[in-house]
DNA sequence: TAGGCCATCTGGTCCT
DNA sequence: AGGACCAGATGGCCTA
């Protein structure tokens, strides 16, 4: 429920001259902005009991009007008991910070690699997931069924669900021919984990350089790496780490791309399906890690993946299962 | 000016 | 006990 203090400016002048509103520089703005939010103050009056005699009388006063509190009484804030109770607040409203700071971090990563990155015009969070889910379908389609879609049904399966001005930047920058999409993302700030890949032999390095051209070859050339760098952005780091530090030691790419690419369907000859952006990744695969294989299960079936890179450098934990858990949504 | 988006604080709940 | 996660509340900023 909220807690709303009825009297900001005492309470920033009370809290400030306490000296721990200097661990918060959120809240400490905020007070020199005059601003009364829920924030730090919702706490207050029943911290400062102790220490503003006036207010308690007033809050003598009130109780005395309302019915009288069920429940356990509560303790009395004692001097050392206000100090702990502030220090643990400080402690978790800093660790709130950060935890979302990392989500938007992970955010950022995924903005980067959905088809429509732009520097300029940042997609709003609900947005990037829309279009995230959208992208990741408009692959598994591309998976399954073995053709590209024409430019515009593929436009479409991206806008399916956002609003229109997000519509207009997909199809904008998916219809406006060259693209620095992938330029773009490597020349400003490459992620940890993309930066790191520089020192793999991953397949795409040979490609032409983008801007890519056509829409057509946008589409072809865009999905392989922009689908594994949407993998290493919810994968790359430690899956227990929310707030994703860079990632400094050796690899883990859930899914690298090396080698000849090529799909097997379990227990079937005809296997060998060919996809289309496979004539573009002559040296495509998908690869897990612990040098024994890897696959994922598809809508279509269950895709083994041939490893055909070497793994000294991957870490344990790969994501051959998440992946799979990619296609099986 | 209304509405959308965002950052932040907060208390509750669950887990280790 | 403490940390992670979550949802509610609030105010700031921006844009149509």
């Amino acid at each position: 429920m909220p807690q709303t203090c009825s009297k900001p400016s005492d309470m920033a002048e009370l809290v400030s001259s306490q000296g721990w509103m200097d661990e918060m520089p959120g809240a400490k703005a905020e007070l020199k902005e005059g601003n009364s939010r829920t924030g730090p103050f919702g706490l207050l009056p029943a911290l400062t009991e102790e220490h503003d005699s006036a207010e308690e009388e007033e809050e003598e006063e009130e109780e005395g009007e309302k019915p009288k509190r069920r429940g356990p009484k509560k303790k009395k804030m004692t001097k050392a008991r206000l100090e702990r109770f502030r220090a643990r607040r400080v402690k978790a409203n800093a660790r709130e910070r950060t935890r979302m700071h990392g989500l938007n971090d992970a955010l950022d990563n995924l903005r980067r690699v959905m088809p429509c990155y732009s520097k300029t015009q940042k997609l709003s969070k609900i947005e990037t997931l829309r279009l995230a889910r959208n992208y990741i379908w408009a692959l598994s389609e591309v998976l399954e069924t073995g053709q590209t879609p024409e430019g515009k049904s593929f436009v479409e399966m991206l806008c399916k669900g956002l609003s229109q001005p997000t519509s207009n930047l997909v199809a904008g920058c998916l219809q406006l021919g060259p693209q620095p999409l992938f330029l773009e993302k490597h020349e400003e700030k490459p992620p940890a984990c993309e930066s790191a890949l520089a020192g793999h032999s991953f397949g795409y390095q040979g490609l032409p350089s983008p801007p890519y051209g056509s829409v057509e070859s946008q589409l072809l050339h865009l999905k392989p790496p922009a689908f594994k760098s949407l993998v290493e952005a919810s994968f790359g780091s430690h899956p227990s780490d929310c707030s994703t530090p860079p990632y400094e030691g050796p690899l883990t790419p859930p899914l690298s791309i090396s080698g000849n690419f090529s799909l097997k369907q379990e227990g079937s000859p005809e296997l060998e399906k060919s996809y289309p952006f496979m004539a573009h990744y002559p040296s495509l695969s998908l690869a897990g890690a612990h040098g024994h294989g890897s696959h994922f299960q598809s809508s279509v079936g269950r895709y083994e993946i041939p490893l055909d890179v070497s793994y000294e450098s991957f870490a344990p934990h790969a994501a051959g299962p998440q992946l799979g858990a990619i296609f099986n949504e």
